[in-house]
DNA sequence: CTCGTAGGTATACATCGTACGCCTACGAGG
DNA sequence: CCTCGTAGGCGTACGATGTATACCTACGAG
């Protein structure tokens, strides 16, 4: 055999990863398509094949590429326990805001990047520190990924994030009094500081006595 | 004219919602598509244009048909706070798990559903019951909701919710530590404790000094 | 009975993911 | 240098999808 190296060429995965990404960035999800990617990377569309299986594996490359850049080092130990934790959420929910569309890609395909690992690595070496172990970190570390996969959905996938919540303050007079009151509220709230706060709340939650 | 009523036939939004799912529940989300859900009314694809808009609304009938049989009445007042609270959060879970591949479409047409109205407005009376207002009922319902929603998420798009838990067991010996070790005892937990656990610890932290 | 309207359908089109088969560039062996 | 096998790259094509358009038709009001 002649065999090893007949052709070795053009491109890499994050090279791939990083066209579909600026597709998705320009044109949407809508607007994620075979043909298009290709198209940002001057090609077919057929010679993505060469480097991928299917529309799955792509979506994959574009969330771990999203999710790569988290820094998952552990913050400051001088810090109070509960601000390294929310630190890391940040960061988390920072690197998906930087891509608001593949939002929703990142729950179907987040368990197959590496990052995600490291980053749940840090994650419970910090709730191990507090004290939790056994069955009671577990919930954390669940509490803590739903709140946080929750709050991104809601962000990105609500009513245009806002404006429906303009929209229920009007609405709904006297039929639902709690919600139109709280929806009133909640404009005046910075996005930041309702993810901070409604993690605050879930952080004082975890760290109440073992049962 | 003799304008009124013409030909005042066929299909409700309700039956059309139920053809829907019906689809849905057999053949998946995938499956999920304009001539199965007309071939299940035993009708042409485009007669269902004659009831809805586009392939948007008829997703949001499904969401709709599947929360409005959560049953939104407050909970024996004499359970304690947090075990209310508990069970409106679980008839919601329970409603999307009946019917499991609409997981997907619940958070991008929640917000259109008038149960989900109604279940917020019942939640944020219990919440106002527990003395938070203003900011912190605000907050407090973001927080409830985020869980809720990522939780879902993340009981039906993981990887398998459970069959990649017990790869991670197996995987990530000692690269990731913390990881192997939870992963290990996650495999024990049921998804409902699991569930119920996460949500207490929030629940523990909504009830705090308020600050 | 008639007639206008809304119900229902058939057909068609653009766009999608991707299977297939063909050329071709290029590195290794002579 | 030539040749040759392999993998890269492309053109075409197919089935599926959402939906626009134009048509026929059943039916209730007059």
């Amino acid at each position: 055999m002649s065999s090893d190296m007949p052709r070795p060429r053009s491109l890499t995965p994050d090279r791939i990863a990083s066209a579909a990404l600026t597709v998705i960035d320009r044109d949407g999800l809508t607007g994620f398509t075979m043909r298009a990617v290709a198209a940002e990377l001057a090609m077919s569309a057929m010679a993505l094949y060469r480097y991928i299986d299917d529309r799955g594996e792509l979506e994959r490359l574009v969330v771990e590429r999203v999710l790569d850049g988290i820094d998952v080092s552990p913050p400051d130990p001088k810090l109070p326990w509960a601000a390294r934790v929310t630190l890391l959420l940040r960061r988390m929910r920072a690197a998906v805001a930087a891509h608001p569309a593949v939002a929703p890609l990142v729950p179907v395909h987040r368990h197959r990047s590496a990052a995600v690992l490291r980053w749940t690595e840090t994650v419970l070496g910090l709730l191990t520190e507090a004290g939790l172990t056994g069955e009671r970190r577990v919930l954390a570390l669940r509490a803590l990924l739903g709140y946080l996969l929750g709050a991104i959905q809601l962000e990105h996938l609500g009513p245009l994030a806002g404006a429906g919540t303009a929209a229920l303050a009007e609405l709904a007079p006297q039929a639902y009094p709690h919600l139109a009151d709280t929806a009133r509220t909640a404009r005046h709230i910075d996005p930041d500081a309702e993810f901070d706060g409604g993690l605050a709340l879930l952080l004082r939650g975890l760290t109440a006595p073992p049962d």
